[in-house]
DNA sequence: GAGATAGTTGACTATTTAGTCGAGTGAGCT
DNA sequence: AGCTCACTCGACTAAATAGTCAACTATCTC
């Protein structure tokens, strides 16, 4: 079996990490290893180049995300509350990132994808296909939240693709000024969409 | 006054065609020169460095965005029908964009904005000028439309939030997939955030 | 047409960066 | 014990990149 490391994790650790705290064409090579405490012979050992690197961090930091949409947008939960969840979990998420970094960083995914979709394709259609899971979640919330009668939405992929849409539109206003209190609109911005009376947003 | 010449405007227009069509911090001093078809030297007679032919090169091209605007947004136009053809401009714009680089680009001013901000203060200030500049245009139509009892919205700043987090998520997903078809949805998205009934849409 | 002014040029330096390579090293297997 | 394989290391090259400078040139004003 031969010698075993974590250099490989830490190595993702690393990008992701500098990339979502700056930018991806801004990350070096050399930052990188520094930053994971590898040398530059092992950086190529395991990896390609940097976006060989990226893509395969962003999809193995996928999984953890994934599990944690999965308890929020639980099936146990009513739909309209599956959003709320998500909302208030988003925000103290930006708010721990604040405190820890200084900055809100918004979604790594949408700032990634908006960077290099045009010079990086195989990064583009990684991030491509997570957004596009990320929609799923929101339209099956939407598709229960219609048929349980709570909101009108016969055309749930459309609304959970504009919902999408103004969700990261958000996150990403909110990196540019790095304030969270953008992020306080969001539910109220997404109920809107939906069609959901004030009231029942609140007992959602 | 000695010799004249348009070097500076060419710097400005390739520098932004260059951050449009891939990213800041893609784009290379030299690669701007050679586009621009300026020597380095020239280059440093005119700029202090990268962020600022930026910050330069963007307020400039916002004079021009601005009295698109002012037309669009034109107060002898009725509010909603603004909207409406702000939305129209926005997707011919695209297209357009697109027949010519063969990318969907979205809007240069978010893009930029979420890639700088943590590393360009300057560049992230202006960005957010101009995107609270964008702000204000909404708001003024959503407040006529208020007024004019088309629309109940007392809280026009804040509706017209979240209709730009929305339009340009929406914008920016575009460029993600290269798609314009995404900005299909981009009016009727923000009349169900005005809480605009579909007759009173259609009829804008 | 003489200066002054505004802009140009190319050659230069220093640094950063990506990427390579061959020799080494240590953990586990037999 | 010793072999093997996974991994490490550092020193290297080549290229890209930012930034400088002094000499040059075109144009405008008087």
């Amino acid at each position: 079996m031969g010698r075993v490391s974590n250099a490989k994790e830490r190595l993702m650790e690393a990008v992701l990490e500098l990339i979502w705290t700056g930018s991806y064409g801004n990350t070096t090579i050399d930052q990188i290893c520094e930053k994971a405490g590898v040398k530059k012979g092992s950086f190529y050992y395991f990896f390609d180049c940097k976006a060989d690197l990226a893509a395969t961090a962003f999809e193995t930091n996928w999984r953890v995300k994934r599990a944690e949409l999965d308890s929020i947008f639980s099936a146990a939960v009513p739909p309209l509350e599956r959003l709320q969840k998500y909302c208030q979990f988003s925000y103290q998420f930006q708010s721990d990132m604040k405190s820890k970094y200084g900055r809100v960083l918004g979604c790594p995914l949408f700032s990634l994808g908006s960077e290099v979709c045009t010079q990086e394709d195989k990064l583009r259609r990684k991030v491509q296909e997570m957004l596009a899971e990320k929609c799923k979640y929101l339209a099956s919330a939407i598709r229960d939240a219609h048929a349980s009668g709570v909101i009108h939405a016969p055309d749930a992929e459309v609304k959970a693709r504009m919902i999408l849409a103004y969700y990261e539109g958000l996150l990403t206003q909110a990196r540019i000024q790095n304030d969270v209190t953008v992020l306080r609109e969001t539910a109220r911005g997404i109920f809107s969409m939906l069609g959901v009376k004030g009231k029942q947003a609140v007992a959602a």
